[in-house]
DNA sequence: TCTGGGGTCCTAGGACCC
DNA sequence: TCTGGGGTCCTAGGACCC
């Protein structure tokens, strides 16, 4: 078997270059990409984070996740951009058309990041350094924007090649490279090490990618569990996985938001806690699953966060039934402190269909019919279609969280 | 006007059973 | 009286990713 070679496909500043575009392509003749900018939420209702930024804003030190509040006092001059999710996922979409036409086999990762598997495709197509270029600037030509483009022999050194130098380039970080190009960056550049992993290692004297590959993998592995070993692994470049381009099974649906204000009363919460089961349950019928596990989330105005759960034993997939047991939880726990955040997800999922079989204890027939009527009236006449009139002059949205609109967007996983 | 939302995986501890 | 041990299930919380 030949070695295989892996393209790893990442957009610079993905939601920021979008946002560029989008403006150039309307007659704006400033490019948000060239100035300090940003893509930041709206912080009247809380959602005032960093979510992506130029490269003229990195010399600020601005944080992706960080506060506007403190972005505008490291730069005054900083231009703020909302997110604009749809037009995202048109850019995503169209930048894998172009990538379809190198190999049958790519996986996205996330909206702004896909594998490409090229083994066995260099006679067909060219070397793969070419045609990365080739890719490269078809998307910069054809869409607008530049991505980097990371080669290696599988996953990891692909994605570890694509974060060498922004924007616009192509890199190769092949098993020969690994101690020139990967071993000086810090550990907190490798993939998987995140700032507790970071902090613990630092505090071991453990400071780049190099140290870690060298260090003994049973040590790491008493001190930081499993994940100590792979990391150990990647930092020596190993990584077995493969491009998937299949979409892998769904673990759990959850939705959850801040809210603008401080909730304070049991009954608001009940409310909230209604337009989030209502989102979460429709992707549920709609994906012909039921849960067996129903978890609640909050946190409050001081920042604590709880969360509670259920084991449920015969699978359900009722808005009323979900939402009567979101409220149990809640209330549960709840002891009165003022909460900026709610959330709600389902996991434990099962098909739907044999489902039927237990329903018999309890007579849902009725509500689950209700409920598909419900979904098919806000599939055919937009979401609003249909709400609760408890809803009515409450001043709260009726249905909150994200859904997906293409069927067949694939969620990321956490693990490459 | 200070701190998002969507995921996956792992672990520790307690309950319970034999 | 001086305190097993192995197994499974459940729950809360924390790690990581984008």
């Amino acid at each position: 078997m030949s070695e295989r070679i892996i393209f790893h496909i990442d957009v610079n500043s993905a939601y920021l270059s979008w946002e560029a575009i989008h403006r150039l392509q309307h007659g704006d003749p400033l490019d948000l990409r060239t100035i300090p900018s940003i893509v930041g939420g709206d912080p009247t209702t809380r959602h005032g984070i960093v979510l992506a930024k130029s490269i003229p804003t990195k010399k600020y030190n601005i944080k992706t996740g960080e506060t506007l509040y403190s972005a505008k006092t490291k730069c005054p001059e900083l231009v703020i951009a909302s997110p604009n999710y749809q037009l995202y996922q048109r850019c995503s979409s169209a930048m894998k058309e172009i990538l379809e036409s190198y190999s049958p086999l790519i996986q996205q990762y996330s909206i702004d990041e896909y594998f490409l598997d090229y083994t066995n495709m260099e006679k067909l197509l060219g070397a793969p350094t070419d045609v990365a270029l080739q890719i490269k600037n078809r998307i910069k030509n054809e869409l607008g924007f530049t991505v980097n483009i990371g080669i290696s022999t599988n996953k990891l050194l692909a994605k570890m090649a694509c974060e060498l130098e922004k924007p616009d380039k192509v890199h190769t970080l092949f098993p020969h490279e690994i101690p020139s190009k990967m071993w000086p960056l810090p550990i907190e550049d490798l993939f998987f090490v995140g700032r507790a992993t970071s902090k613990k290692l630092r505090s071991r004297n453990i400071t780049t990618i190099g140290s870690l590959a060298t260090s003994d993998p049973h040590w790491l592995n008493l001190y930081l569990k499993s994940p100590g070993l792979l990391i150990w692994n990647y930092a020596n470049g190993r990584d077995e996985s493969l491009v998937r381009n299949t979409r892998s099974i769904v673990k759990g649906m959850g939705n959850s938001t801040t809210i603008p204000f401080d909730v304070e009363n049991r009954e608001t919460a009940h409310l909230i806690l209604l337009s989030l089961v209502e989102t979460v349950s429709t992707r549920l019928r709609q994906a012909r699953i039921c849960t067996q596990l129903v978890s609640v989330s909050f946190r409050t105005n001081e920042f604590f966060s709880y969360s509670h759960q259920r084991k449920i034993h015969s699978p359900i997939d009722c808005t009323n039934q979900i939402h009567e047991i979101i409220c149990q939880l809640f209330d549960e726990v709840w002891n009165g402190q003022a909460v900026r955040h709610l959330g709600v997800r389902v996991s434990e999922l099962c098909q739907n269909d044999f489902v039927q079989l237990d329903l018999f204890t309890k007579n849902f027939d009725r509500q689950r019919l209700l409920d598909q009527t419900i979904d098919q009236l806000r599939l055919r006449f937009g979401s609003h279609a249909v709400i609760r009139s408890s809803f009515l002059n409450s001043g709260l949205k009726a249905l909150t969280g994200g859904v997906i609109q293409d069927e067949d967007y694939p969620m990321m996983s956490s693990i490459l």
